[in-house]
DNA sequence: ACTAACTTGCACAGTAATGTGCAACATAAC
DNA sequence: GTTATGTTGCACATTACTGTGCAAGTTAGT
């Protein structure tokens, strides 16, 4: 039934591919396929060996890169929502400097679909951390908490996607951002993160 | 030399072209040259007829829709530059159509460079307005004004483009964010807001 | 009503991409 | 060292698009 394990040199191929494609299609999510193999070193048609066509291999990138997401939020066990939604944000910055791809996927109408729905349980995260924030006053309440948490995913998106990585200190000012649109102001934001300096330094192991 | 002023219905088809290649390419910014004419009524090879070739329709859209909103840098003329900041935000908002097409446009590696070089003077004048606010106290200052105009650039156009404009008080919404994100805390965007209802009602002749 | 301006369909050439079959070659695994 | 597994180049069919030429039609302007 189950032929055998693949061998060595194609395993380590096809997740060069996979990693090649990440790159590429991050920088053009129409890259073609004979440019994702090339720039793995392959050639176009050894990847048709690895997947069935292009969107298979698309496929296997939105599952993969949304489980990593999704992880992140239940890493976040913050009783204060303000923190927890600096922390949360501050997670997806470190993640998305690997993986920029979800943001240039989701630009494509054929995948945002599935690229949605691969990231549900991130986006329940963020509805229940908005209820929450708003209850116990510490976010906005002048609009419903349905667009709030719509704006924070859209905002999240655009800062992660098309902030330079490099330049000092980016990740907080994504977080910052985040906040921002919390209604949280300047200065409660630098507080909260200047009592809480772990939550933008952490580079994990 | 000038041979003679267009006929009538060769004027409006032209037009229609361009309204057509707004909606269609900031739908899907690769929309082909057939779906726009079709969606305009008119055939393929007529479009033809109008523009030289894809780059020239794409050229006259970034030209014409950039100095549509170049002007509304003009219009704001608010000393306080957290009115200033509304005011230009909610006009943006009232362009929509146009700045969805900026948007779809600057995703498109070939036509970035070009829509940001159209769009100069408006940069210019977001800049000048994030240095004043940040000078006399309104603006955030935990990050340097040039990263602070990006992100207002950026957020920007992610509001305009991406929050769903038949929404109560949609256009509120954008002008709250982007007051958000310029450091205001929620509670000072709505009484400012609340001070200048004229902002976000504005119709306009 | 006449004419220049405009539109249209069709045929055509060119380009770029996807996906497949196959034979020759390479190599990891035993 | 043998062999199943993997890789490659090439040819090929297919699809989708851009841009042009031209002859036949339609229509605005006078």
């Amino acid at each position: 039934m189950t032929s055998r394990a693949p061998r060595s040199d194609a395993q380590a191929n096809r997740a060069g591919i996979l990693a090649a494609a990440r790159t590429a299609l991050s920088a053009d999510p129409h890259a073609s396929i004979d440019v994702i193999a090339r720039s793995a070193g392959l050639s176009r048609r050894t990847l048709y060996g690895h997947f069935a066509d292009r969107e298979a291999l698309l496929r296997e990138l939105i599952v993969t890169g949304a489980q990593r997401f999704n992880a992140l939020a239940d890493a976040v066990t913050d009783d204060d929502a303000r923190l927890a939604l600096a922390r949360l944000a501050a997670l997806l910055w470190h993640e998305a400097a690997h993986v920029q791809l979800a943001a240039a996927l989701a630009l494509d109408e054929a995948h945002v679909e599935q690229t949605a729905e691969a990231l549900a349980p991130l986006r329940q995260a963020v509805a229940a951390l908005v209820r929450r924030g708003q209850l116990d006053g510490s976010f906005r309440t002048d609009m419903p908490d349905a667009m709030l948490a719509r704006l924070i995913e859209e905002v999240s998106r655009t800062v992660v996607s098309r902030t330079d990585a490099s330049a000092p200190d980016a990740a907080g000012v994504a977080v910052r951002t985040v906040l921002s649109i919390a209604g949280l102001s300047w200065r409660e934001a630098d507080t909260l993160l200047a009592a809480h300096p772990d939550i933008t330094t952490e580079v994990s192991a």
